[in-house]
DNA sequence: AAGTCGGGGCG
DNA sequence: CGCCCAGACTT
């Protein structure tokens, strides 16, 4: 009669849930590797790369042998690039603390590299059945409506409330299945915007129905303003081959490869941008130089990272020394490094408009 | 406690 | 365009 929330949304969760490939394995390896891959990762954007990492990396020690650049190569696109350093790292730390064998306890779980709360509790819970509660978005979202909590969830006390919300809430007997039926739900149930409340199972007992709130749950502090910030990419053709740099500085795309930049403050004209110190350090006493096309003005290209940026094709028939620091790669061995969407986007066109470059008029400084 | 780190999908 | 997503880490 009473039936308590685990039964429900277990329930509810042999009824509605998605077969998905890292819910037919009690692997912890492969329970890893998609908690991580799904990280604010929607699972139809990260179900692909879960099967290329599978594939190419079957186990810890596959995936600890490879080079850094390779496991790059295999996350680019997916976003947030330090997970893809973290996972990297975490194997082979595996290897190095463990003999290779997946660690079987939480604390040893939650040491390893990109291995936070929820990444611990799910691997725990998913592969060996321990009573850790599973805190992620989706938890946060259904425990706020159906206890109509307002505290904010990403601050500490929000935090420490709802885990240990969740934690009492926890069945023991199967965590693994309750994390999973929990999450499920507020993913296909409960979802963020104008949920189906006439249809949850939940609903006798949901307080945020019952007070009108649920539009308003979960609250979330406000966030400030991101400073936008301008790009000028120069693609430096010389002989058929393409400059090209790894960023190496603790930035955005961290150890991905890009074309040389040059960051302004604000959108930069061409003739300004001859005008800035890094132009003039690059090309101060350049004269043989053409100058190709330009994408339309720093166009708003990503998402709400706000960074406009333009691409800029160059032609120098030799490279001055002041450009040494920078890899000459064969235009055809571009696809070999790993490059943020942004760069991946624009080299998807420039390839199809056929290596266009026509180079335009004769530049003189 | 607040900032930083991607990218895609949705209304 | 703003919001959100199987968060973790740095400052």
């Amino acid at each position: 009669m009473t039936d308590g929330f685990a039964d429900i949304l277990i329930r509810w969760y042999a009824d509605n849930h998605r077969r998905l490939p890292w819910r037919e394995t009690s692997d912890p390896y492969l329970i890893w590797l998609s908690e991580v891959i799904l990280q604010q990762t929607r699972v139809a954007q990260g179900l692909d790369y879960f099967r290329r990492f599978v594939a190419r990396f079957p186990d810890v020690r596959s995936l600890a042998e490879a080079p850094q650049d390779e496991v790059l190569k295999l996350w680019q696109g997916l976003g947030y690039y330090s997970r893809a350093r973290s996972l990297h790292t975490a194997a082979k730390d595996i290897m190095a603390r463990f003999g290779g064998r997946f660690p079987e306890d939480y604390e040893a779980v939650r040491s390893l590299c990109g291995v936070g709360d929820y990444t611990a509790a799910a691997i725990c819970s998913f592969a060996y059945e321990l009573p850790y509660a599973a805190v992620d978005g989706n938890v946060y979202r259904v425990l706020s409506r159906v206890y109509d909590v307002d505290l904010p969830v990403d601050d500490a006390a929000g935090k420490r409330y709802f885990a240990e919300l969740a934690q009492s809430l926890l069945d023991p007997v199967r965590p693994g299945l309750q994390n999973q039926a929990t999450m499920e739900f507020g993913a296909l149930q409960c979802v963020p915007q104008r949920p189906d409340c006439g249809a949850c199972p939940l609903a006798d007992r949901c307080l945020a129905q019952a007070h009108g709130t649920v539009g308003r749950r979960p609250v979330k502090r406000g966030k400030a303003a991101v400073r936008p910030r301008y790009f000028n990419y120069l693609c430096i053709r010389c002989d058929g081959t393409l400059l090209l740099r790894q960023r190496t500085e603790k930035d955005i795309w961290r150890n991905l490869y890009e074309f040389p930049l040059i960051e302004t403050d604000a959108e930069t004209e061409f003739d300004a941008l001859q005008r800035t110190s890094a132009w003039k350090a690059w090309f101060g006493g350049e004269r043989r130089m053409r100058i190709g096309e330009r994408t339309a003005m720093p166009r708003h290209v990503l998402s709400h990272r706000i960074i406009y940026a333009c691409f800029q094709e160059i032609e120098l028939e030799r490279i001055p020394d002041s450009l040494s620091g920078f890899l000459r790669v064969p235009e055809a061995e571009l696809d070999r490094y790993a490059v943020s969407r942004l760069t991946e986007r624009y080299l998807e066109r420039r390839r199809a408009a056929g290596v266009n470059v026509k180079v335009g008029k004769l530049f003189d400084s």
